[in-house]
Order: structure tokens, then sequence, then C-alpha cells
DNA sequence: TTGTATGCGTTATCAC
DNA sequence: GTGATAACGCATACAA
């Protein structure tokens, strides 16, 4: 017999061989096992031994079936490109195996049959957090009609499921009339406010920052199609392509590896940040600040999100009501805007 | 009745449920569900209909519990801090669902009961991938004894247990040999061997090329107790702490966060990159090229070792007995090493 | 304190 | 082609 291919000594033990071991029951086993019911001392000692002996533990889907829950959770992001959704991981992940709940992840990538992979992995789980624009918008909602309480995660909450998210109006406008402030006056938003609700409201507050500042509102940012460093590079490239007063003299990105992406344009155009050009970026990814020039952007509480994600939709599964939570995000000014005063490290 | 707290308009339904409505039995509908057995085609129609109707989709504990599958692995990883980790683990992810199976999480951390998680993780899934040293030697065994194939990443294989992993030897010594060749003499190893064999590797490759290039070896790394910014910044703070000819010249992290936390302490301690102190990464982070100095390192193919990861896992499940797979990295000259002439972008 | 019996929702092996 | 029916492994209401 092929030596990868295991067979175990005798399939798996279940209650029956320990009940039957142990000379008790198999209501008794579970007892034990479960540490509810009562039971004798001495009776304890005999299951516990047998159950060791035999290296026994309940086979997870008989428990879930009989028992109704998986013990496990799952979270549904768009990709897994970036410190952003790793970090939101993370603290998700922390969390739930804080509870000894297993982890199951699904990311989204722009595959069309989501929704159907969505309701399979509703099937495995007690719980799901779902991120972002990643379903159907009905979806969420109708999963969680099917039992499985949902949560959602940078992006607004919907009927009877709450959502926790950063607010990312006030950081924007602050980095944006800071901006303006200091020189550039012809700003692009590179970022695709389709894409995720949390940058759309970003788009929003762009705009209303140059209201504010008695300027022309801009018309419409610049969709990347995605958020990864090669889509700003190429956006960049494109938008900066024009010589004189027409090129833009500052990008705001949606997140830092567009700005990235940014950088990597800016070199081959020959252009140099911050002095033909200003950019700043988004999640303050700690390269940022030993970035060559160091990188403006905002830090926002990536791992807090997923941990709080985690936590709420905890607090559904005991049967708590929850209400939506917003977390803050911070500007953090370093030089690539083009202000040296305020930089910091 | 709470909104938030789902009922199910009278729980969900299943193949009786389906099976009354169509007027067949409970194994014909899940010869149609399957698509296996013979059924007359207006049969099918007719439980299709059933289906679609009441909305069902099969119980996934049950499914498992009565196929003994769980269309279902893990990846087990030391934690999920920094770019190597999440892209290994979108490759693993990716090569999953393209297989249409769930995908299940585990971050070890440096928790003691992994052993027990990793178990009981075992229970949910039909394999798994475990990195590095998340776990004691013995479980990798004894989870695949117990009937769960496994698979190692990123250390050597086990008896039985296939690994597939990235040749550090080369690299490291292409890149200690050039460090050596380009000035610095006083070179550290930040990295702690203990806690991976993939560093374990690159440490023993440092000292060979120290030997080769008729130097004494360096007699012990500087161990760092992780991998993450901090523990590079800390490390590197202590050890530079020195003034003339005792001061390291040259630090070789054994990742670009550690480079990162030692451009941190540099900057602290005002030491120039690469004039006082050159400093080398490992895994070419998108952000690597444009730090100030760009971070000489080494591209190792981070995504495709989880994706051969995944597909050596589910060729295992299929039946098949597979080899070790050695992926390749390359180094990659920048100017954080004080070498400007071969520096790329 | 312990045991019996039934349900959980599938799949698969038989008969018919 | 189709339908009973027996697993699968555990939890628990109910008896004893």
């Amino acid at each position: 017999m092929d030596a990868q291919t295991p067979r175990g000594s005798a399939s798996r033990p279940n209650v029956y061989d320990v009940a039957r071991r142990a000379g008790v029951s198999i209501a008794t086993v579970s007892r034990v096992h479960r540490g509810n019911g009562p039971v004798a001392s001495e009776t304890r000692a005999r299951v516990q031994a047998a159950m060791d002996e035999l290296g026994w533990s309940p086979s997870v889907p008989a428990q879930a079936l009989a028992g109704d829950n998986h013990n496990a959770v799952a979270l549904v992001f768009p990709e897994l490109v970036g410190r952003y959704y790793s970090e939101v991981l993370r603290g998700f992940e922390a969390e739930a195996v804080r509870r000894q709940q297993a982890v199951l992840i699904l990311a989204a990538h722009q595959r069309k049959d989501n929704d159907a992979m969505v309701r399979d992995l509703a099937g495995r789980v007690d719980g799901m957090v779902i991120m972002d624009r990643t379903i159907a918008d009905g979806t969420a909602a109708d999963v969680q009609r099917r039992g499985v309480p949902v949560l959602l995660l940078a992006r607004p909450s919907i009927e009877d499921v709450p959502a926790v998210r950063v607010a990312g109006a006030d950081p924007t406008r602050e980095l944006t009339t800071h901006l303006l402030d200091h020189g550039p006056r012809r700003l692009v938003f590179v970022g695709d406010p389709e894409l995720s609700p949390d940058v759309a409201e970003r788009w929003r507050a762009f705009g209303d920052a140059h209201a504010v500042a008695g300027l022309a509102r801009p018309t419409s940012p610049v969709a990347t199609g995605g958020y990864q460093q090669h889509d700003g590079r190429e956006v960049a490239l494109a938008v900066l392509d024009t010589d004189g007063d027409a090129r833009p003299d500052g990008l705001v990105c949606a997140n830092d590896q567009l700005a990235l992406g940014a950088y990597q344009a800016a070199a081959r155009l020959g252009l140099s940040i911050p002095d033909d050009l200003a950019v700043t970026g988004w999640d303050d990814d700690p390269f940022a600040a030993h970035m060559d020039p160091p990188l403006t952007t905002v830090n926002q509480p990536m791992y807090d999100l997923g941990a709080c994600a985690a936590e709420l939709l905890f607090e559904r599964l005991d049967g708590d009501v929850v209400g939506d939570v917003t977390l803050t995000a911070s500007f953090v000014v370093r030089s690539s805007c083009g202000c040296v005063e305020g930089a910091s490290r």
C-alpha cells in the first residue's frame, strides 16, 4: 500500500467504540465529552480513559448535523491583494480563534458566480462577514433570511444587516483641503467609487472640499477598475500624459498601492514627487513612511475593523441585537504632498 | 420578533420536502441533484422545479457525514503579518476555489495549543497545508495518519509528507558574496533560524559565503523572535548601538519587513543607508523598489508557492503520489546594498 | 446517575 | 426508472 495514502488502523473510532470500551452507553460518553449532564466521577474517569486510549474526537459534521451549529464563521472579501485585506482578515481570524471558532474565507475576485459560492459558504458556517460590494445586494439579505446572520464591512448597512466601517469623509476633506492649501490646483481622484462604498464616500468628500475652497467640483474620478499597484500605474501614466497646464499636479489615490503605482508612473515619465506632482494614498502601509518620498496618506484601523466585525457577529450569534459601528481614520502628513513642515514618520 | 434574528419561513427545506413536492422519493431527488443514477427526463424536470421553488440546497454537514468528504481544505500558517503570508494564502485560495473547495485558515500565532486546534481543523477538511514550524513535528504525521493528507510548505518534507518550498541557499550566497565584494565586511544576519527552516537554510548559506570568501564564519545570527517590522527595528537598534569598528556595516535581513525595521533604526540613529550601513531584505515587496533607498532583496514566487501547494494537495486527494517541489528565487539588486551600478526597479 | 430511542439530512445499496 | 431502507456519528428528550 502506498505510504502517502493513509487509511487509519481501522477507520476512525466513534462514540460507540468509546462507549463499549468504557462499558457505558453513548449518552454517557457524550455527556462527559460535552461536560454537561450529570455523571459519576468514577464513570467519567473510565470514559475519559477510553477516549484517550482510542484517540477519539467527535466527528465535526456529525456534531454540526445533530447540533445544528457549525462552530465556524466566514469572511468574504473582494480580493486579497494588499495590506488592507490581510489586516482585516488578521483581525477577524484572531477574534474567531479566541472564541474557538473555525474560519472560512472566500475571495470574490471578479467572478460572476460569487453569489452561488457565498450561498454554499453560508451552509458551512454560523455567521458571516461580507466586505464591500463583493456580492449582489440582495444576496446578503437572502443568506440571512436562510438563517445565517450576516455582518457588513466597509459598506453601509442594509435592512436588518448591521455594518461596521471607517468614516472616510472627514480625513478626505482634511487631506484635500491640505493639498489645495499648499499649491496643487488640478487634483485628480484615482480610484473607483463603483467598486467600493468607502471609496465612493471619499470621492464625494473630495468634491465637497473643492466646493468649500471655492473651486469647481471635479466632474469625475479616474476609474481604476481595481485597487492594485498596476491599476494605479496605468491610470497615472494615462492621466499624466499631457504637457503644460492641463497636466494634473496632484493625485489623490484611494489606497497606498495605487499611490505606489503613481510613483512608478512618475518615475517613468521623469516627473518629480512632490515638485511636479503631489501624491497621496490611503491605508498607511508600514512601508509608506520609508518611501521616496515618504507618502502622505490616511491611517485607518484595519485590524480593528476585522476584529470588530467578528466581535459584533459573535454578539449576534449570542442572540444580541447590534447596531452599526463606525471607526475613525487619521490623516498622516508626510512629504509626498509637497508640504514639508509637518512631515512625520 | 427581532428583525435581526432570522428564523426562515419554516426552517430549511430538506430532501423530503423536495421529494413530496415533486411526488417522488428522496432517492430520486438525490439522483437528479447529483446527476448520477438514471432518471426519466420528465421526472428530472419535475424534481428540478421543486428544488427551485423551495430554494433547496443540500445540507453541507449531512453531505459530509454521509459522503465522508468535506469539499474543503485548510491552510495553517504561523502568522498573517506581511505580504509573504497573504500572497501564499492568495495563491492557495485561488487554486482551491477553482476546484470549488471551501478554504479554512488557521494562524498559529505563538499559541501553545496549536496542535489541538490543528487536530480540530483536521476534522473539518479533506486535506491541509502546513507552513513552517507552526506545529509540533509529530502532529503533521499524526493528522495524516488519521486520514487527512498533509502537504508541507516552506519546510523540508518528512516521512510520507511531501513539501513544496523555495530554494534559498543560492540566492543567499549570491547576495552575501555581492555584499562582501562591494565593501561591507561586518555583516550581521537578522532573522531567527529557529522559527523557520527557510531562514535556517539561508543562515547556513550566509556562513558558507563567508567561508568561500576566506572570511570567518559568523558565529550566530541576531535572533529576532519574529519577522515583523518592530522585531527588525529593535534588533537593529541593539546591534547598531556601538561606535567605530565594532559596529556592523551590513544587515542581511530575513524578510523585507525586518529590513524596514532596520531602515527605521538607521534613521533614528542617524546612520545613512547604504553609506554607513548596507541593508538587504527578502520577498521583494512591491514597495521595496520605491523605498529610500530602494531595497536590495530577493524575489520569491510567493503566490505560486501557495498555488502549487494547493495543486499538489489536490493531486494527493485524487489519489496520486506526489513528490517534493522546489521553486526558485532571484536576487534583486537595488541600492540599499551600496552597489549602485546594477540598481534596478 | 445512567440507558434507550429518535432525529439531524444526506448518500447509496438494494430490491422492484 | 424508481422507491424503501440502512448507514453516517452525534445530541438529547425521556425513561428508568
